[in-house]
DNA sequence: GTATATTATGAATATTTTTCATGAGTGTCA
DNA sequence: TGACACTCATGAAAAATATTCATAATATAC
């Protein structure tokens, strides 16, 4: 019945007080807001005001639409405004899922700067899908897909991030450590800590235990990488991590890595999102990401 | 931009789960809801939603906009209900002018039962006028005018509801209680408290003074009926009142009361509306003004 | 009284909304 | 797998609505 134009006439006439004059400032014509008002009188059977002379003076009905329209005509607007923030891509959260657990701290040095590049813009980060990260991704429940296995579909687009080594995470007195490189057969002895995820996402099965048929004495499942780190320290078992992240771990505990296979397991990291659609801010998180690893020389 | 239809698409959807269901429950075709939300899509430069299989699924910007119909919507619809209160009378002011300061009493005891009847109309009274009652009447300052003097003029309507007395309110010493009854002269030599208003509203100036060209030896204002009784107790002076206000102070206090002339100072208490205004309250306040009276036999 | 304001209104016009008919995609089930 | 049922999208036609134009009616200022 009541329509937002009629907010907006009421607002009118009162800011500029009479028909004419909020005629002028809404660009129409007096006719057509008195026509327009005159139909809300007729289908409401309210009368919004009387003629006093030259001017107009609200009836009770009339005052209680002219509240109304001052205290509901901002908040429409505001929704207009809010939309197009949105269509300018100057709202709304970007939201990455992980399918590669130690590229959190990594994903961390991307994140500041581009909550400080992007204001209005909210990061939100998932590290559980329940039918994985490429159907997280068609279902709009994240934006950006952070993995080292990209799947050729259509709809989706994935950039290569950058490439890194995965390696095994050894205590300095292993006996490993002596070898050139580990075998699939070397690591049949041992306790291997992994992150809690299934096997077939973990690049130490699928790419190196698996095809050779074998698997570790023990394996057993750790959440936090530091606490991994320590494990392997203290001599219960190893692990495999990014040489990376090795790296920065090397100099604080007694830990070293070696090579696994001759060649040694390379990897690349990802970013996945869906094609065709165009929001700003997501190509924005996309150049940020490669800009900090092509500043930290580690790049592809 | 974005507009009332907006909202409820955005609600009936959320709502029925689909275009189609949410088309049929605003009595819409599913091509219309289509047409009217491209259309805005296309304005705002927004998406609202994605199909996914046969479902939608909205976007952060439609899910936006969905929570804004979600509050907005039910605002909306309450400024139609009450506006169609104030159409069928169940909502608004009463506002009441007053003329006849001692009426005041009277007003109240109507005001009572019709607060009762009528739960969601307001009653207000003022007794103040900068162009005097029927201005104010005209000016929709307000709707309901109790005076002696009605005035008949196109647009106002006034409707006689009791008949009453003027008398001379006296100390029960006083000489003139004497008499069978008081002549202008009489007063030439008496202090004469009346309510502070103006000598040609006032009916013992008016009606009895003026026209025989004499005026009292005194003449002090006084805003309470009380005050003005005790006064007139104490013998500094007397005061004109309605018969029946002095008949319900006659027993509490020593006064007694005279005919001013021979046959009386008879007069008459209107109820004044604006003609063609037709809220069913205003009429429902004068029959129980008229009825009020009625049960007191005091009435025409 | 005349000129200049105001709002209201009927008719004509312009615009918008809605429907109709249909296409294209997806899920279901025999 | 193919028929079917159901979804939303879309172009064109139809219907409804909003707007303008021209003008009346009325009030105010000079």
């Amino acid at each position: 019945m009541i329509d937002r134009i009629h907010l907006k006439i009421m607002a009118a006439i009162d800011r500029h007080g009479s028909l004419t004059a909020a005629a002028e400032s809404l660009y129409l014509t007096q006719s057509a807001l008195s026509h327009t008002m005159k139909k809300l009188e007729q289908q409401t059977g309210v009368t919004l005001w009387h003629k006093e002379g030259r001017q107009l003076r609200f009836t009770q009905a009339g005052e209680y639409l002219l509240q109304q329209a001052l205290r509901l005509s901002p908040q429409l607007e505001r929704v207009d405004q809010v939309l197009k923030e949105f269509a300018d891509g100057d709202r709304g959260t970007l939201r990455i899922g992980m399918e590669c657990h130690p590229c959190y701290i990594w994903l961390l040095t991307v994140v500041n700067p581009f909550l400080k590049a992007w204001p209005n813009i909210d990061v939100d980060v998932k590290q559980r899908f329940k039918f994985g990260g490429m159907a997280a991704l068609f279902q709009h429940d994240i934006d950006l897909l952070v993995t080292p296995d990209p799947l050729l579909k259509k709809g989706v687009e994935f950039i290569p991030v950058f490439d890194y080594e995965q390696v095994l995470v050894l205590s300095t007195n292993h006996p490993l450590t002596k070898k050139a490189y580990v075998t699939p057969k070397d690591l049949s002895q041992e306790t291997l800590y992994t992150y809690p995820v299934e096997t077939e996402r973990l690049d130490i099965f699928k790419d190196f235990l698996l095809p050779a048929n074998t698997s570790p004495l023990r394996h057993k499942t750790l959440e936090a990488t530091e606490i991994m780190l320590e494990m392997v320290a203290a001599e219960r078992g190893v692990a495999t991590l990014p040489l990376w992240l090795v790296q920065t771990y090397q100099d604080s505990l007694p830990i070293t890595y070696q090579k696994l296979g001759k060649s040694g397991l390379k990897k690349q990291i990802y970013l996945g999102m869906r094609s065709n659609e165009d929001r700003s801010f997501t190509s924005a998180f996309i150049q940020m990401a490669r800009a900090s690893v092509e500043s930290e020389g580690s790049s592809t």
